[in-house]
DNA sequence: CAAGATTGAGTCATCAATCTTA
DNA sequence: TAAGATTGATGACTCAATCTTG
């Protein structure tokens, strides 16, 4: 773990790289894990779990187009593309917002509640093993405190 | 900040699930915040960079694909099509491995040096700009601690 | 046969342009 | 005119299959 030209901050007292360079391979390889966790169990994929979610957890189990893409990590054209195939699947409708005729919005079905409920076990098991595990609580505290700031701030400047 | 049905941890002493869907947000939109300042400033994308990089910092300056990947969150398919890219660009030259002579090996070119050395101060000012600044020092160190142990945990199962 | 790498085909994700309504 | 959403075109990424060498 020595110096070298990957990072000239290396060994410096406060390093403003290494966070994020450590944070990019333990994100993606933890999602691929889980991803492949879920495909091999036969549940839903994790992109449409995570609109399931977000659905569900919404008042009268609906959100707007928008809405949903503010929750999750998905762009507003991935999401009108998502919802597609979730209708298609029969796990969300789709209905024009009656308080804004320009937006539409998607609502869980009672199959689309199975759905997320069937691949929910499969979820939390993947981020145990893939990710939590190999954390004490503390160090999951510390981690939940300190990257939910930098979410915070991305929400406060647009 | 209330429990909600998208975290049934919520509230919970200690949480799995928090630090996760903090992480995820958190790199995305860093993530894409530094490559729309990389592309504004006219120099490599930052895949090319984390390329660069990693062939900068390598022994002869030079890395078989499978390093390559290793090294960063590409695929080695995905290597594969990036280095062709970059020995179109001029900034890489592809040799076959004269110790292995299924491997192919990538070696930076004095212009992917320049290249990588005009990206660098977007590349540091982006990391600053979207990520380590909204954390303290003492928080960027936990950061890097707890997400090298994820890395590694991945490294030693394969 | 196993390992390293590449190619073909398909999916995922984004930008710019468009359509509709406020 | 601006906001919400969708569509078309394009590039990024991955899987499976293939080619080559150990």
């Amino acid at each position: 773990m020595g110096a070298d030209a990957r990072n000239c901050y290396a060994g410096v007292v406060d390093d403003p790289v290494t966070p994020w360079r450590a944070a990019l391979p333990a994100q993606h390889r933890a999602l691929r894990a889980i991803e492949r966790d879920m495909a091999a169990a036969g549940v839903v994929a994790l992109s449409w779990y995570d609109v399931l979610l977000e659905l569900d957890a919404a008042p009268g189990r609906q959100l707007r187009m928008q809405d949903l893409a503010a929750r999750t990590v998905l762009s507003r054209t991935r999401v009108s593309r998502l919802v597609d195939d979730l209708v298609r699947a029969g796990l969300v409708t789709r209905q024009p917002d009656p308080d804004d005729g320009r937006a539409s919005l998607a609502t869980l079905t009672t199959e689309g509640r199975r759905a997320r409920r069937a691949a929910a076990p499969v979820y939390l098991a993947g981020i145990q093993e893939h990710f939590a595990r190999h954390l004490t609580a503390t160090e999951r505290a510390q981690v939940a405190r300190a990257l939910t700031k930098v979410v915070a701030a991305h929400d406060a400047t647009g």
